[in-house]
DNA sequence: TGCCTGATGTTCT
DNA sequence: GAACATCAGGCAC
C-alpha cells in the first residue's frame, strides 16, 4: 500500500487540478467544518513566481519536504496564504488554494469573517482567516486533525477552467490557474 | 461600478 | 531597504 497522498506526487499542475472538487475538514472547537477546492494555482521551483524558485530556505523548505503537508506563509503584512505540498520529496512544488466553497457551518465562517456569501471564501487569504489558518498549521500533515484533505473523485475536464495565474509579477503567462465551471466562490474571473 | 491606496510584517538582497 | 502568490475602504466617475 502506498502513502495516501501517492496522487499528490504528480506533476504539480496535474495535481492542482486533481485537488479541484476535493474537500478540507477543518476542526474548529466542536465544530468539524467541510469546504469544497473550487480554484487552484500551480508552482513549481522551475518557474521564476514561486517562493521554492531560489532553492530551499527557512521559509520555503515545507514545499520540497513530502506531498500531502500544508504550506502557510505570511505576505503583505496582514494575510496567510495556503498551499498543498505536491511532487517528491526534494522538489519544491505546491498548490496555493485560491478559493473554496463552505458545505457546512456557514454561519460559524460568516462570523468570523464579518462578511456574507461569496465574500467568505472567495480569495485564498479570505479562505486562510474563515479557517482560522496560520503559521502554526505551516507543516501539518494534511493526512490528521484538525485540518484534514480528503480526496474525492477526479472532475471531469471538461468542468475545469484552465487560465493564467493572478496576483503576480513573474511568470504571469503561465497557464498554471484552475477553477471548477459556474462557480460563484471563484476569486476572480 | 471600478480604480487607487493604505495597512503591516516577514523574507531576501 | 524593497518586494510581496492580498484585502477592503474610499473616492471619482
Amino acid at each position: 500500500m502506498t502513502n495516501y497522498f501517492s496522487e499528490l506526487e504528480g506533476q504539480v499542475d496535474q495535481v492542482a487540478k486533481r485537488l479541484l472538487g476535493c474537500t478540507l475538514l477543518r476542526r474548529l472547537d466542536v465544530n468539524e467544518i467541510e469546504v469544497k477546492i473550487v480554484e487552484t494555482e500551480a508552482y513549481h521551483q522551475s518557474d521564476t513566481a514561486s517562493h521554492s524558485y531560489k532553492g530551499i530556505t527557512e521559509r520555503t523548505k515545507v514545499m520540497f519536504g513530502p506531498a500531502g503537508h500544508l504550506y502557510v506563509y505570511f505576505t503583505y503584512g496582514m494575510h496567510y496564504c495556503c498551499n498543498i505540498v505536491t511532487g517528491p520529496e526534494g522538489e519544491g512544488s505546491a498548490v496555493l488554494i485560491r478559493a473554496v466553497e463552505p458545505l457546512n457551518n456557514l454561519e460559524l465562517l460568516e462570523k468570523r469573517r464579518h462578511r456574507s456569501g461569496v465574500e467568505v471564501t472567495n480569495g485564498p487569504a479570505k479562505l486562510c482567516q474563515a479557517l482560522n489558518i496560520s503559521k502554526s498549521l505551516n507543516g501539518h500533515n494534511l493526512s490528521s486533525s484538525p485540518l484534514q484533505l480528503k480526496l474525492n473523485d477526479p472532475l471531469p475536464e471538461d468542468e475545469i477552467i484552465t487560465s493564467t495565474r493572478i496576483g503576480i509579477s513573474n511568470a504571469i503567462e503561465v497557464p498554471w490557474r484552475f477553477y471548477i465551471k459556474d462557480n460563484n466562490y471563484i476569486s476572480r474571473v
